[in-house]
DNA sequence: CGCTTTTTTGAAGATGGTCAATGGGTGTGG
DNA sequence: CCACACCCATTGACCATCTTCAAAAAAGCG
């Protein structure tokens, strides 16, 4: 089975029972794969996309461009995911995704993917699921970004960024590759970047996380998901304990 | 053909194309109607429901309960939404739906809902659809709420509904009723009340809305679509022009 | 090495939050 | 019918947090 089949397969099992014939459908996808650097975008606002992309390997973050030029972070990606995956049924991209650091992503036509669904109904609620935790994860960002104290919120993204990539296998004990500059972060969490920077050392003078030169790193998991209030059901993923 | 069923074909058909043989097989679809005072929940957080709700009058809203007691709402929803679509295959609920005002409520049984994605697989793509706008709209509400200043955020919040409204048809003229008090309206937007009043005050300054005893007037669209910076691509609906 | 970009720090200023008090409206019970 | 209670909206004053601005230090990169 080909790389881009099996992690396909891995991350639909994360949250979904997939039968044989299902993993045999998702074997028949056709697909291209293509490199980018930090900073390219995959597919952009307003594009109509043809095909669907598969993270195989890098991170990857969708945001929206406001008429100021800053950005706003929506979500980060990383192995597995399909980060638009919305495509499929929406016409027009309604924000860009980009690479964050490195990455490399397969495209699948969507005509392909239709296909499959026709014909294994359960592999298309498979995917189908997966744009639901999608939407999941953009609720929390709503009530993290509107409603929590500023340590809370950083605190709770780290959790779920380190939770989603435990699941996915990508996190390496207790660190984590998450290539973002504080300029990001702050796009991401509605921070000025002064404040990012003087949040991410308080945090790190609680001694639960430290992020720095683009990696994460989990100093103590209890203390780090109680200040940032995070409970992982919303991610809705099969049991993880990371730590 | 029952209401239940006409409102969920009407509400399909504004973004999507649906075949004769669809609209048969909504009609085959089991329901029972219940009716909810202003602030009844639907369905709580935890739940694991066994049917899907569809607005048959009224506004619901979504939000999580935070640990401090306070509420941040999430998404509101108004004749024809299915605000727990996603219940259909994520089991358990991250968050709660409760009647802002009066509402009228059927319930399908998710039973029901697969089986008519089973026999036709372009009916299960509209509904598909309809939980990818969802998203789209939880998307808007991070850059809302995590980088636009308080009367641009309430500008936008008060385009979107409003043009929802009018593209189902249930906003008289420049008239939409909109059951929310301050403090809700504080909890979707994240502010605290004063600011929300004083927010308010100034908006109605400015001549392009009015909003009071649970009534929205729009005074003048265009000025409120540019104070909100409201562009309404990301509804992903057929063309509507409010006013 | 010089250049750019990112991180770090400081200080001033503004926006919005908190707190507290007032008033309007509605519903209930005496 | 009035008194009271309660909820919601309104307003003012004060204060905290975060933003903005500016500048220095550190880190990549040709």
């Amino acid at each position: 089975m080909e790389l881009t089949h099996r992690v396909l397969v891995r991350n639909l099992r994360e949250h979904s029972q997939l039968a044989d014939q299902d993993v045999d459908q998702v074997t028949k996808l056709s697909f291209v794969v293509r490199e980018y650097e930090p900073n390219d975008d995959l597919i952009r606002q307003g594009d109509r996309p043809k095909a669907a992309a598969l993270v195989l390997s890098g991170t990857v973050g969708r945001y929206h461009l406001l008429g100021s030029g800053r950005r706003q972070y929506l979500s980060f990606h990383i192995v597995g995911d399909m980060p638009d995956a919305q495509g499929l049924f929406i016409d027009q991209m309604d924000h860009t995704v980009c690479a964050m650091g490195h990455a490399v992503i397969a495209f699948i036509p969507h005509g392909d993917v239709v296909n499959a669904f026709k014909a294994r109904p359960p592999l298309g609620f498979a995917i189908w699921r997966e744009t639901l935790i999608d939407a999941a994860i953009f609720r929390e960002a709503i009530t993290n970004n509107s409603a929590r104290p500023v340590h809370t919120r950083m605190a709770h993204l780290f959790c779920e960024l380190f939770y989603r990539a435990s699941a996915s296998g990508v996190a390496a004990q207790n660190r984590l590759d998450l290539p973002l500059s504080l300029i990001q972060l702050g796009e991401a969490l509605g921070m000025a970047i002064a404040t990012v920077n003087r949040t991410l050392q308080r945090l790190r003078a609680t001694g639960s996380v430290d992020f720095r030169d683009g990696v994460l790193t989990i100093r103590n998991w209890d203390r780090l998901a109680k200040i940032g209030q995070f409970d992982p059901r919303y991610l809705h993923l099969k049991k993880v304990s990371p730590l």
